[in-house]
DNA sequence: CTGTTAGCGCTTTCAC
DNA sequence: GTGAAAGCGCTAACAG
């Protein structure tokens, strides 16, 4: 039988009161009363059990994250970065992901409600209003992250997709492009590519070109990327560049291009979102957004913590940004 | 406050205990009362607590998850996979990674344990004695993935990485391949792609192949992957073929002989492990081993779950197996 | 079938 | 500074 709280006060020969406050670091125990329970402790090998401690202090120590995949990177990365940062602080994460379906979130959401955990990490800032509802009534810390939004149902840790989105499109237009198509991933909607080409949308607006089919929608892998090429082929109008709403897309678009021999970026460019490893590796080099995943985690661990300690945050949204990083895949247009 | 237990027993005019026989799906409970309680249940919104369920059932329906990292899709997919399963069963996931450090693994485990989790899953069959020791004494149900032992603490779920190494390099030799040499990523060492390299070096003693040096160590990147072509160029001597430990060493080593000129397969055949999406879209597109991941981790999930119901295991190793994918990578060498 | 009761192991007043 | 005792919300034995 494992050693309790008990048998480590009797062992030191103190009240179990005691040993809880050795074990929390209260100030209030003398030099020499500490030693003998961290001896004891010692002694008795004894592991508090968190299950209880978290009944007592209505406090579990655990931190529920809601992913809409593990599959990808971007979110496996940014769940490294919370864990990492939390684990220092004794902090245990809880994890499920939703597949992009808000219901499967709410759900979720509710059954991880009965743990008690300390707070929420949830990706995106588009929540059901159910979601939302449940998560107010709750009064449990919410961090939602990787988007910006004015209307966070607590706070948000992100950058703006939509910005990132618009500042691209206005650089490859200063870059001489005209015909810019945007790729977008139709089949998991989410608000990160729906700001992505809202932003495409408003530079395009802004600068008053492409008046016709300026999206195509497409599943977000390497395929969809390749079925993108062929589409923009099929417009049977001149396009000068493919601007893909995530890495995937853009990687599958320029194998695709590959293998039916056009020139990236003679003929076509192409644009990514992410900078996974392969976008600066692939032939051409891929233009991209990159983001500092891990570091959005461990800032969403920060921002957790505080909320946790009911420090006063300064913002209610925290913008960690995001860099275009220009390679060899949007060279300006060469021939005519 | 939210409503408890008794509030519920009160609403309904019962005792505590039945509500938690209702709540438990206790047989013993008569169809009237049981609706009478899921009423007041649900008039009541009452959620059960389930930390304070964990402490009195001994029993927190959680299992923990260590993965060395989570950025690789590899463990990202397993993990999908086991949730998915659990999820179903009212189980939630803990997760934490170790950064490919069995010190950190063993601290992350010692952590885990005082949430006092029903069970482990715990990536590889390579533990330190530390580790094992206080898995076992803990009494906790243990899962190892991924690779496969004779030896595992409690069981295993995984596929053969020694078989699949030596039977790839079986068929490069029968495909007319005769100077293959094995890229190892040294950086993350640990036991699936040092057994994928001992199947490798079995097969070489088994075939009488290559008597130089075969081994070249890189780190898991893309970088890694391009720097084992050089490497190999100037050994000074025939290679046919680069048998590679994942598929990201493979596809930096295919990008690099792009952009050097190197015909592949036509000059070098190039082999992964893992079959990334990117394998089937590279051009040429890779000869590698693939693994259903998600499938695994389903597959570590049920035997998890049996492992709690203490169901007799027919096996303390169960093999998911793996399969040889063979493209464009590896077609016979040309010419000479 | 159902109510009552005694814990699960810890934290947290409250006196001393 | 420290001990004693009362819970935290639930389950599980035990009567009835």
């Amino acid at each position: 039988m494992r050693a309790k709280i008990a048998d480590v006060a009797r062992h030191a020969r103190v009240g179990a009161g005691t040993v809880s406050r050795v074990l929390n670091g209260a100030k209030n125990v003398s030099r020499h009363t500490r030693a003998r329970v961290l001896a004891s402790i010692d002694e008795l090998e004894y592991v508090p059990n968190l299950v209880a401690r978290g009944l007592a202090a209505n406090r579990t120590g655990i931190i529920a994250a809601v992913v809409p995949a593990l599959g990808y990177s971007q979110h496996a990365e940014v769940i490294q970065g919370i864990t990492e940062f939390l684990h220092e602080h004794g902090i245990t994460l809880m994890i499920g992901h939703s597949g992009y379906d808000l219901e499967v979130e709410r759900e979720i959401i509710s059954a991880f409600l009965a743990r008690r955990p300390d707070a929420f990490y949830i990706t995106g800032v588009d929540h059901s209003e159910a979601t939302r509802r449940i998560l107010r009534d709750s009064g449990v810390p919410v961090v939602e992250g990787g988007n910006l939004t004015d209307t966070p149902i607590d706070c948000v840790v992100g950058y703006s997709n939509f910005e990132a989105g618009r500042q691209l499109t206005h650089l490859l237009h200063e870059r001489g492009h005209r015909h810019i198509v945007h790729v977008n991933n139709g089949s998991e909607v989410n608000d990160r590519n729906r700001d992505r080409q809202r932003g495409y949308e408003a530079a395009c607006a802004e600068l008053k070109i492409a008046k016709k089919k300026r999206v195509i929608t497409g599943t977000n892998t390497l395929d969809g990327g390749a079925q993108a090429v062929a589409e923009v082929l099929a417009l049977g109008r001149p396009v000068d560049t493919l601007q893909c709403g995530t890495d995937v897309l853009a990687v599958g678009a320029i194998l695709e291009c590959q293998r039916r021999g056009i020139a990236v970026p003679g003929q076509l460019a192409i644009t990514g979102f992410d900078d996974l490893p392969i976008a600066s590796a692939i032939v051409p080099s891929l233009t991209t957004v990159k983001i500092d995943r891990i570091g959005l985690g461990r800032r969403a661990g920060r921002v957790l913590l505080q909320r946790l300690s009911n420090e006063v945050l300064p913002s209610k949204a925290i913008d960690v940004g995001f860099q275009i990083v220009e390679r060899a895949s949007t060279k300006p247009p060469t021939g005519r």
